[in-house]
DNA sequence: CATGAATGAGCGTTCATTCAT
DNA sequence: GATGAATGAACGCTCATTCAT
């Protein structure tokens, strides 16, 4: 998937237009990143994070309006690469059989939190709420995939029940996936198959419902 | 479930003797809690709480050592309310259904956080890891209410795996109902169905497959 | 030599008469001392002092109006112990060698000293000069002892050339065991020969003086 | 004697690079030195400093990390100033009869306290003794100076006895001065010449013993 | 534009003192 | 009286943000 940004829209600075600006702005972003996730929310302080970008703190202020619009360019920048980890619904087989699906999206959430580990709970843990307002785009596009995981085979539209069976098994992924990280097994296989085996057993079970319907 | 703590033990402060200061503790506790789920971690200020309880700053300082011990008082607190919620294995009638038991647990669950959603999710998602020593009598007490589930109906101690299968069920749940709080979802009857679906799914495959064992 | 004081006349509170109340402010300056000795000026509290007497706070407040009170009853309590280890001059044989005499007089402070080092050393070092007020009473009678040494053997009134060397000799004296108490060479024999060298050449060589003229 | 600080080295904090910022710190420190000597440790406070500097409190913070930097830059300042007023024995002609020494180094001493009366006081008497870390470096090249007076004429190392002479006379003379200083009395005469006295007759009856060894 | 010195509101916390019980 | 709960001014210090250079 592309990127889905063209720049960080929601600044109410300037866009940086010269390379220079554009490598210096990376240069914030890549730090804050990493300040977020070595120190923690707690730590994450503007001028430790021009420090380390080799910025000045002003120059920070330059593309960044606020602390807040610091960490949502983090937070975007690793949305995206979540769902660049996602089997995308619109290039899937649709005879590819449920199981091998449900392997492929387990494999994938979890690949998606051994990205960065590290960043990716400090920004669900840490970072106030009033920080992390929803990513609708994020978020509409997270769901797609999941229902296309739910939806039976044959392509329709999904239905209301099916929206709410996607929430209710993504947030299920997610949050099962998120305890593991924080238990920090991960790689254990167990958990893997466990996983797999609740997803699966769910949809084997809506599929034949389905079908009785 | 009874209290788990006879008096607030964690304090190096003077426990408090007269009535009138009772009242006091009390009061800041729960304006603690009140601050805390209104205003967030981030405005979860001691000079706030202190002043939304009608006492002093010197008052508050005087029952608890610092913010962490705060803190913790209203974790504490809640989590005693979040563990009443959950049906307690020991007085399980082992005759019970398995789809009774799936009921009881989703709908305990879903009551948990009910009781007080925002503060569960500020005191989950916001207040730092390091403020958060995971509260061991709570995390075993909690998973004994999940094994109790995923075990076979006769009463024999878990394999390893069952423990594993409790911990994915038990973070799935917690995953799936934090999320519909969070979309203000929870008294939404689908989300009830589609996760108790999901829950008795992998419990009955699960009982197949250990009786083809 | 007879205690300087009735009471503690300072004080604006009420002076303690039954002996319950007498033994109270005992404890309360004891306690004081104690903690002034141990923990040093700042954390000198009057809450830790009440806690170590054993008695509350509001009892403390009830016999001394505020800090300053408190702790100038334990400098004053403090001083009368040094001016009871240093000769008094009123029992002073005249014919006594003059030799022997600073002996005394060195061996008394020294003495005067390791009473209770620490007192003395945070009572001089520490207490701010805001609440040292210069005690008049004990400054004339300190220096009475240091004349008789510096004034002829005869009695005479002592010129205005012998208070200043008076105050000279009394101030180097207390420099000197002061510093070496710091140091903790108070017990070193050689400090005690040097600083009776110190002096003994002094008060000869004016002797001589006092002749010529 | 040159400065012994190439630069405010003990600060972790960032080192002023700007002519601008170092006026700042100059004003900090001097602000520092005169609220000190004027209102006392007690006053002494970050933010009062800051008032009194014309900058603000974070501007101090920016270049001292705690109270305890801060206040020890104004003590290295003043001892600096100290060691350049009393005579250093490099530079001594060993022929110069004792009385002019003893008269340079006594003139020396109460030059000394009259730089900077009051702060020396607190500086000595009320700073905790946790701050004043003995800062060793004045410590040896202060005793040196005493030691140049107190040896024989002849250059030799010094001997055990010599090194306590040294410590004696040194604090001594301290002691006198510093209570001739608390009593208003550093400018009369008589105290110059009492003190001079007391230790030119040490150090003459020394010289005696020393040839009669 | 970049820099980094400067700002100051506001934090967590202490402790001398008061006063209802 | 004695008690100790309550008070709140004031402390040391942080950090998001501004603006002169």
């Amino acid at each position: 998937m592309a990127t889905r940004f063209p720049a960080t829209t929601q600044s109410s600075r300037r866009i940086p237009r010269q390379q220079r600006s554009r490598a210096t702005v990376d240069a914030i972003v890549e730090a804050a990143a990493h300040v977020l996730a070595t120190r923690g929310w707690a730590k994450f302080t503007t001028n430790e994070v021009a420090l380390a970008a080799g910025a000045s703190i002003g120059s920070l202020y330059q593309y960044f309006p606020d602390k807040l619009a610091l960490v949502d360019s983090v937070r975007t920048r690793h949305l995206d690469a979540v769902l660049a980890a996602l089997p995308d619904p619109d290039t899937l087989d649709l005879a590819t059989p449920l199981a091998v699906r449900v392997d492929q999206v387990i494999d994938g959430v979890i690949a998606v939190h051994s990205i960065n580990q590290r960043l990716h709970r400090v920004l669900l843990d840490e970072v106030p709420l009033a920080m992390r307002e929803s990513d609708s785009v994020f978020e509409v596009e997270y769901l797609r995939r999941y229902q296309a995981l739910v939806l039976p085979d044959t392509a329709c539209s999904p239905g209301p029940g099916d929206v709410m069976a996607a929430k209710v098994l993504a947030s299920a992924i997610e949050g099962a996936v998120h305890a593991a990280a924080a238990r920090g097994e991960l790689g254990v296989s167990e958990v893997r198959r466990e996983l797999k085996g609740l997803v699966g057993a769910y949809l084997r079970e809506r599929r034949v419902q389905a079908v009785e319907r």
